[in-house]
DNA sequence: TATGAATGAGTGTTCATTCAT
DNA sequence: TATGAATGAACACTCATTCAT
């Protein structure tokens, strides 16, 4: 189904309504969550009428799209941005960075990301999107995974995976609820975590040591 | 509101129709997801009329609650199971025995499991029981990090909390989403990252090293 | 998709709701016609709450469905019930008969008859119904036409067609406006055209010099 | 309801802004049904706004009125050309002739014709024009009927009412399903039929023999 | 104890018509 | 004269819950 939008060009007044329907769409997904959004209360919100809605949106789940899409772009973008996690504090800094940049992303596009993650999406395409988007941030976690360990083939893939869980699910954990944990601190504690987990160089006879013995 | 089966006893055919009630519900929360999950599917897995699922459950809600509290029960013995995670081989072995357990316990209760993590639920009352459950698998979590690496103080805490945001994620993976990885080999990898990242004891200096200078 | 009566049995008060249900869906039917036809009308009509409607239907179509296959068997019996058409008395006073049955029909289901005729229809099953229905009685219409005048090969099939034609949209100018003219004489007359345009024997000599110089 | 255009000059552009709307509802109309039609359709395959279509019409209605009138003139014309049917080949030549020109008309204004035919229009005024209009054609049967077997009567009236049905049903069939007919040959067949059942002279005694008894 | 039947508030979507520029 | 934007009543359909037997 195209968007009511497809092949007409909008002027400033229609921009600013879709706009409108936009953020107003966040707002109430993030407010009520993925399913109990409402259509009622997203025009309410935007305060159009339920009409105008459907000038700008061929239904709801066409709304849900185009935040997707934007979310899409903003996590491939960061997906990118994760740069080489050397051995040591540079590391550790970098990967502090990153995860901050992930948690403002999530603070923007938590709902969706989390539709994603939860597997809540009704649409096939949608679905797709966010496999495709998150094969992305995988791929550059692997990448960077590997180069800081390498040669452990498909087990980095796994472990990326884990990765993308934990600090997932965690930043979720940071802005859902709240945690009374000092933000700078846990980011810190996060970012440790992570450099232990993954990261950090690991020395060959420890490593060894800890092979199970199968 | 209470349940229409309090203050009264139930017989033979009344105990078996229940238990018919409570694994449709299982089943279709399985199947269909929380949300989409409908009295109707139910009622029709359970054989039985939509007037009898009325008499043992108030609402749709008090089954969830009916199997909440199944789930709780089953989650607050693992997090009793845990044992102590001493450095080296027998640690890690340790981990990757509880998080077995773990991974079996989310095959049978993930629904509820997630609708919880997932703050789903419409009912303050279900959440609730959500938050104290995992406060208790949380709390046994804390103890084993602060036996493995003592003296963090709430540190410790938001290291439980990434590391059950880890193993839950994950393993939702694992059970939903057919990654292709192998089952075994996946657990050792899990258990691995768990125990370098929360539980191998920091040698000092490399500790101290890691510091960011802020 | 399948009606929600598939597969299970109704008791006395659910039938009769059934029946309710059709009668109204006639009524309405045939007052506002198929277009204009609501869910609403339909179950004020029967008496009957908005959702109750959709316990014994799928969608309004499906009780236009289920109409549609009462029409389509009444008119397969009446396709079967042309007798032979005999020149002279006897031949017209069968077609009197039969017109007589057509119209009794008809001022049962001529809201039907008309939807098919008019290829209002949206569904393509519905369609092909008519089509079938319809089918039947052309082919009996052409068995008796070859009967009375033989050896005319497919012209025979467009005459039938025609025939149809005109004791459709006759029948539907006698049943919904008032004419004004005296129904049984109408009959007759109706009678009279049919026999002298489609079955009367032709003397050959007069057909010969009728035949258009091409 | 008046229409937006009366009392005011319309200029060369919003002559055709006006033609251009005509012919969209025409195509609209007839590719989609009278009830089918949008104004939204149409603006569209007239490219014009929204807007614009209301500055020449006051509603969707007042679009098929001008429709109608301009149909109900053709048809009035059409009433006016049809010859005296004299007997023999001539007559049916005549016949020919006119039903060409029907089936040319048909071609043109069906929708409109149909939706006379069919009764779907809402409003009385149009309903009103399509009975004045038919009468206009009725008349002019009962004219050349009358001319053909005389002394006839009111019976006359009802032979042209059921020549219309046919002629007007049967076309509906030639033009909208596609018969697998050859044209030529099935309006050569729809003449005789006509001539038949309505014009040719019936022999007094055959006549006399006809008549049932009653 | 069980059942089939009924209910009605709620939700997404359409579309003829009006408005502001 | 024209336009894009906005409106809101209308409609089909769903589903948790209650009722009558």
């Amino acid at each position: 189904m195209p968007s009511p939008t497809d092949g007409r060009e909008l002027r400033a007044q229609g921009r600013w309504t879709m706009t409108k329907l936009l953020d107003a769409g966040m707002q109430v997904l993030t407010d009520r969550g993925y399913h109990a959004a409402r259509v009622d209360d997203i025009v309410r919100v935007a305060k159009v009428s339920h009409g105008t809605f459907y000038l700008y949106f061929a239904n709801k789940e066409d709304l849900f799209r185009a935040l997707a899409v934007r979310c899409a772009e903003n996590m491939t973008d960061l997906a990118g941005s994760l740069g080489r996690v050397e051995p040591g504090d540079a590391g550790l800094a970098e990967l502090r960075r990153w995860l901050g940049e992930f948690i403002a992303t999530y603070e923007k596009y938590g709902v969706v990301i989390r539709a994603w993650m939860e597997d809540q999406l009704s649409s096939r395409e949608l679905s797709k999107l966010g496999t495709k988007t998150f094969g992305q941030v995988t791929s550059s976690l692997v990448k960077r995974i590997d180069e800081a360990r390498p040669g452990r083939g498909r087990e980095s893939e796994v472990e990326a995976a884990a990765l993308l869980a934990l600090i997932e699910r965690f930043t979720y954990f940071l802005t859902s609820r709240n945690l009374g944990f000092d933000d700078a601190d846990t980011v810190d504690t996060l970012a440790t975590i992570v450099y232990r987990g993954f990261f950090a160089p690991v020395d060959q006879q420890r490593r060894a040591s800890l092979r199970l013995a199968e």
